[in-house]
RNA sequence: GGGGUAGUAGGGUAGCCUGGUCCAUCCUAGAGCGUUUGGGACGCUUUGACGGCGGUUCGAAUCCGCCCUACCCCA
């Protein structure tokens, strides 16, 4: 009986699971006939526009939204030589109108700098104009090299979330970095998925970077995601670009920029973090469907059931509830399951006892059954989806704990990271260190700096050549 | 970057070496009819495929070539 639970692989195998669910659960089909492009279901995208919603709402607090040419010049793209040799084995290029060869090629962007910037060189004259904060929500195009994994590492990523601000000075932009990162965390804290931010190595900076704060999260398996950036840009492409202004002396002076970047990388930790077994649990705040409402319809109750199962839904989307009425000609239990695999928060059952009762039976997505009041159904939700949130949220917490430890030795940091934890350890930041720990143990430096309610830093001796050090995160990558 | 392995209906598989079905097969798959419905219902009827392009051949899922895509392992 137990073997014929439904076919999704057990969540402990999570690279079976993660490629069964995205289209169990009807997030992405991934038959889609190009490498590394992939097709969002309809579901899918809903899950992505609450997402997009919350980002959009952090972002329109002080930044306005824009949105630039998919096509890059190629004079244009090659100027900042640092930001090129980034990209350049990465860049899909437009070479043709029709069958007429182009005099200048065209670059599909990989990221927007060199689109943005030309047009920031116009529009930036007075010191008055700054800070500019901008941002937009754009496909771009990489030709990924290693293995495409969807929502993770795409050819094409369709939902990139790219910001970038231009201020009067390099402290106000370093300021701007902690805003965003600020930002960020809120956004990810709505969506119950623990990070740790921290400073990258100078080797793995953007190009053309200052330096380079980003956010990863711990997967099931142990491996670390990465699902934000924040770049100090310093003057490296306002000198590039010409981006000046006129400060209060009249003197031409440099600006200091930062750019930004979330994907649909949100998107796969979301799932990753949060499903189970029976597929997807999505927080409340992301869920297409908060509430789904089965009226169980036995013998002559039909109609009374379905009216007010009818009356329920009716009365939860006049309180602002995402909710929908599941009437399918399918037994109850069938369709338990099949909203369970989709993540739906609170299932809502409503049948002939529960109606002479008065009540309806709720039941979390995170396990747990309770009956609720009919007359004070809508407070009763809120406060039933609130407890959801909390307990999604404990339980992320709960995983990235766990796979967390500090560790004082090379063997030690070995026997973490088979153990597929993320550790902690002193390093004394030269690169030859940094590669010594990265070779022997077949991971990666994170960064520095870390900053998060899960690891507490410390200051020691570093783990290769004993010299000072701070405290450094190594992990296994995706 | 370097190796593997594979692609057959919505999903999962057999067949391929040794070319020749008018019937491949299983399913939580599609369509239809009926009986059902408080944790994955059942009966009957029925639809549907050999990743793409080219080649060899009287005849190709099967042999050959190129391409595309996917998964796994190692830098």
């Amino acid at each position: 009986m137990d073997d014929d639970t439904g076919t999704l692989p057990q969540k402990g195998d999570f690279s079976a699971w993660y490629n069964d669910i995205l289209w169990r659960a009807e997030i992405m089909d991934v038959r889609y006939p190009v490498k590394g492009l992939y097709v969002w279901y309809p579901y899918g995208f809903a899950i992505r526009k609450h997402v997009y919603a919350l980002l959009r709402n952090l972002l329109d607090r002080d930044h306005e939204e824009t949105l630039f040419p998919l096509l890059i010049p190629e004079q244009e793209f090659m100027k900042e030589a640092e930001h090129i040799k980034g990209f350049e084995d990465e860049v899909y290029w437009v070479t043709h109108g029709g069958t007429t060869p182009l005099e200048v090629k065209l670059a599909l962007r990989p990221t927007s700098e060199t689109a943005i910037y030309p047009m920031y060189a116009l529009w930036l004259r007075s010191h008055a104009d700054l800070p500019m904060k901008y941002y937009q929500i754009v496909n771009t195009f990489r030709y990924e090299t290693k293995q495409t994994r969807p929502l993770i590492r795409l050819r094409e990523i369709t939902s990139f979330m790219e910001s970038h601000t231009v201020h009067a000075t390099w402290d106000d932009a370093e300021a701007q970095v902690e805003y965003e990162l600020a930002l960020t965390s809120e956004f990810y804290n709505a969506l119950c998925i623990p990070i740790i931010i921290s400073k990258r190595p100078d080797w793995d900076k953007f190009p053309g970077a200052d330096y380079t704060m980003a956010v990863d999260s711990i997967m099931p398996n142990g491996k670390t995601l990465q699902i934000g950036t924040v770049h100090h840009l310093g003057e490296h492409f306002s000198k590039t670009f010409s981006i000046t202004f006129e400060d209060k002396n009249g003197e031409q002076k440099f600006a200091s920029q930062t750019c930004y970047g979330i994907s649909e990388r949100c998107i796969a930790a979301l799932i990753s973090m949060h499903g189970d077994d029976k597929g997807l649990i999505l927080p409340p705040i992301a869920a297409p469907v908060q509430a789904v409402i089965v009226p169980i319809t036995i013998g002559k109750r039909h109609a009374d059931v379905l009216a007010a199962a009818e009356k329920l839904k009716n009365d939860l989307i006049a309180a602002g509830f995402r909710v929908k009425i599941d009437t399918r000609d399918m037994r109850p239990g069938a369709k338990y399951y099949w909203w369970e695999l989709r993540g739906v928060p609170l299932r809502l059952e409503l049948g002939p006892r529960d109606l002479d009762a008065g009540k309806v039976m709720a039941v979390k997505r995170t396990g747990e059954k309770t009956q609720i009041e009919l007359a004070t159904v809508t407070a009763e939700v809120t406060r039933v989806l609130a407890e959801i949130t909390g307990a999604i949220r404990a339980r992320a917490e709960e995983h990235t704990n766990s796979h967390l430890c500090t560790v004082a030795s090379m063997d030690a940091l070995d026997a973490a990271l088979n153990e597929g934890k993320v550790a902690v350890v002193s390093w004394c930041q030269q690169k030859g260190c940094g590669d010594v720990i990265e070779e022997k143990t077949n991971a990666s430096i994170l960064g520095t700096n870390a900053r998060s309610q899960y690891v507490s830093a410390t200051e020691g001796a570093c783990i290769v050549c004993g010299k000072p050090g701070k405290a450094t995160l190594v992990g296994r990558t995706y």
